[in-house]
DNA sequence: CAAATTGTTCTAGTCAACTAAGACACTAGC
DNA sequence: GCTAGTGTCTTAGTTGACTAGAACAATTTG
């Protein structure tokens, strides 16, 4: 069962977190076609945010076709996300924890990995010119 | 010189995007101590924010010491956040771009490679349990 | 069938983010 | 000294995010 965080310090509205952490858990395979995702009243308590909020989350998610919402029952997977398939994932993931081994041996901070992705990502190779 | 982005679309206010902006090229080694940052003005130009809104990216970064606004003159870069060398930096940077390449040829888009990195940060090796 | 559980809707309010516009104060360069 | 460019501040307003509380409708469970 997923389980949903709201961090509240990052800037970003509770329920775009929602929505975000719904569409990594598809990406991931941790979620799929039929799983039902917790209850509005389930994440209000492990959140603590407002039904309003988590219903707002779910309405977005049902909006793009990704969950369908079954009054009385709870809200359903619909669709996925992940495109690889799970045995590539799971190379991929082990040597990205290799490689985030080594970054964190040199020192890095979450920050910075995040920062160097996104400028990997970004093919930014124009970063500094001054 | 180094260029801000504000993307309307992902929901985290315009100003945390800028704060994020400034701490990635500190991060990233883009921007050092002594630099100047862009003027309230340019980012105005650049991005389409109101001036307010980037004062207070700008005076966010002043209060925790990383940069020091002089009136008349611009804001400068006061400290850094990136800890590794820069020669670990380019190692790591080059790994990471193998791996980026990797994934890309397992049909892995950004959401994906941001998803995995999140994933393997938590060190989350319980994603799914159903 | 009744109770429990689920999603749903509505109203009213607060707060944060952001804008527009204008003007001020200070610095830098000529 | 003057001009241009810099950060700074103020006022007033809009919009989006989020909350609280209550009640409704539909489904599920015992």
């Amino acid at each position: 069962m997923v389980e949903f965080r709201v961090d509240r310090s990052g800037g970003l509205p509770a329920y775009l977190q929602l929505v975000q952490q719904v569409r990594e858990a598809l990406r991931l395979g941790w979620l799929a076609p039929g799983d039902r995702l917790p209850t509005v009243r389930e994440v209000v308590a492990a959140s603590g945010v407002n039904p309003n909020t988590v219903l707002k989350a779910y309405r977005e998610l049902e909006l793009v076709g990704l969950v369908e919402a079954r009054q009385g029952s709870g809200t359903y997977v619909k669709a996925t996300l992940g495109t690889a398939s799970p045995e590539l994932m799971v190379e991929l993931r082990a040597q990205l924890e290799k490689w985030v081994h080594g970054a964190r041996q040199a020192g890095l901070e979450d920050e910075d990995i995040h920062a160097l992705l996104g400028a990997v990502l970004a093919g930014d190779m124009k970063g500094k010119e001054s």
